[in-house]
DNA sequence: TTGTAAGCGTTATCAA
DNA sequence: TTGATAACGCTTACAA
């Protein structure tokens, strides 16, 4: 690129090259008029000074990291715009890098931007122990690391998410109240996310007196959306001919749920009557479906506006140590559409 | 953060700062006990070279910098899967931005990405004119860029994208081979690549020997998920109490025909008996929705994939300017599935 | 085969 | 108020 440099606008002015640097930096140490001149040909000439050599010089960026494990949902895209957002507020710029779900790639996401100098790393890790040492050593090394999403990963720092258990809890006893009692919660086979779901889902059901059915707890192959979809039509195709058939389900994510309600169309059971539906969602579309789907809706914008104001606590102060951390579980959002209520 | 340096390295093994250098790329200059000393002890001290202060030297980064205007869809995230994918293979790190589809934000990207000394640039632009002077110049001094997607803005150099004409074209060929005479197109009303698609659109029909009725060409302003839904209601209720009523509706964005399907279905319209939907869409689960939508799919992946590739030969080239460029349109995916195919 | 030294574009210390 | 100069961590002629 050919952006001027301090050095060639010192040459043209006839002054040193400190004496520019200081200049632009508006240093009290320089004259006015000076100031101006150097100012004013630095601008005319477009003048854009060279991060990597300030960042080189400073150590400091005024860049983030952020890795999350897929941008490829809703939920991720919101979050980063609200990382966005909060760091325009700030000043600060972001580079997003995904993990995969693989903590090899993961690994190297961090090497790759604490390579590259950013100031601080915001992470939904893979899982609880995901590159755990790693993080550590590098958060104790003076360099900060924010967890949002995934927060039931072990680093200790600040962790911002959601209270997965309260909204699978709330959503089950929606459906409870509203008279369902054989009620299936189908989740992902991997995630650790869905974990703290299906308690919140259990629960609910005991407070109710309600006797878990271990044939309601379908866990789904979610590899891509073919495998998914055999596996839901194969799931629900059993669980409707069994004597014991549900009347209600608890998606416990959004690519779950959004199929489910296709292959219960396809399958042609009807929906809420003969089988209620609520999930976790974040798709802005889910009042658009047939029928209107009840989601339990995670405040992504809030999270990754959250999980930056965090992180920028510990750069801004120098000995960040003794900053105290917490972990924050934000409330889910619930909203009862059609899917799960009778008419 | 604390890696060490080649400095370290040098004092610790009692060699010079440049052996340690050359030694780490492998220099023929050097011999082999040496560089394996110094390979083992960087190997046990987890050296990482400084990135920004290699770029700093050489020029060079091996990083890339993308802009799209937004990443909250399923086609982009489909792309930058693309460009991730072509990234990893060639060693080639990527940074993301949005430009939100506002050209200063545009601009400032641009120049942040710059900055950060980029290798070269990968954008969808806002428009077809939008910071054509900026790209122009940086793309003249050595800089390269390539297009995807918006490839009809006026940069001369490489740009990938999809046949927008044929795909509209075959779809409405499509749905008048199916016995289908009032075909209405729904298209945003801001973006410039619903043009090409209105006239896929309008050809198809012309073809057909089918008079365009202009109450046929619905244009939605896609602000919001809430904004677009009254809209489409107002429109759809329209033209079905209209004494011409359309039996089709070819939908131009992926918001827009997930968003008709659900509009349909709460107003009681049956598809595809009464209005066949096909649409522009990129989603995961069209199959999976009620009904099972028809779509014409933009290969987003080879988007990505081949705007890397183009980016490639132009960083390849001493002096690219040689090269010779060229667009290239992609053809679309038609899928039919049961909102366009008569029961 | 190894080392010296200059330089990438900045900032910062210390003299002038 | 300004200017040499060293330094950030690395690469690379060029010398030894």
């Amino acid at each position: 690129m050919s952006s001027i440099t301090i050095k060639e606008i010192a040459k043209a002015l006839n002054v040193s090259i400190s004496t520019v640097s200081k200049a632009l930096n508006d240093s009290h140490e320089i004259g006015e008029k000076t100031k101006k001149r150097v100012l004013e040909y630095a601008e005319a000439h477009h003048y854009k000074p060279n991060l990597l050599a300030q960042n080189l010089k400073t150590g400091k960026s005024n860049t983030i990291g952020v890795i999350l494990t897929s941008i490829n949902n809703p939920f991720c895209s919101q979050i980063i715009e609200g990382i966005q957002q909060h760091a325009l507020k700030v000043g600060f710029e972001v580079i997003f890098m995904q993990s995969r779900e693989n903590p090899e790639i993961e690994r190297s996401c961090i090497e790759t931007l604490m390579q590259r100098g950013v100031d601080g790393l915001l992470i939904s890790p893979v899982d609880e122990t995901s590159n755990q040492k790693l993080l550590e050593d590098i958060h104790d090394h003076n360099f900060p690391v924010v967890i949002f999403d995934r927060i039931q990963h072990n680093l200790e720092t600040f962790k911002i998410g959601v209270n997965n258990f309260q909204g699978a809890y709330l959503a089950t006893k929606h459906l409870i109240d509203s008279g369902r009692t054989k009620i299936v919660n189908i989740t992902a086979s991997r995630f650790g996310l869905s974990g703290e779901r299906f308690k919140g889902y259990h629960q609910a059901l005991t407070d109710a007196g309600i006797a878990f059915d271990d044939q309601f707890h379908i866990q789904c192959n979610m590899q891509n959306q073919e495998v998914l979809d055999v596996e839901l039509k194969n799931a629900i195709t059993r669980l409707m001919s069994a004597e014991n058939k549900p009347d209600a389900i608890l998606g416990s994510s959004d690519t779950i749920t959004v199929t489910l309600l296709g292959v219960l169309a396809e399958l042609g059971y009807s929906v809420p009557d003969e089988l209620a539906v609520i999930g976790f969602s974040n798709i802005d579309f889910a009042r658009s479906l047939n029928p209107a789907l009840s989601t339990i809706r995670q405040p992504a914008l809030e999270i990754g506006d959250m999980a930056m104001e965090k992180l920028m606590k510990f750069i801004a102060k120098k000995n960040w140590h003794q900053v105290q951390i917490e972990t924050t579980e934000l409330d889910t959002i619930l909203t009862f559409r059609k899917s799960s209520i009778q008419s």
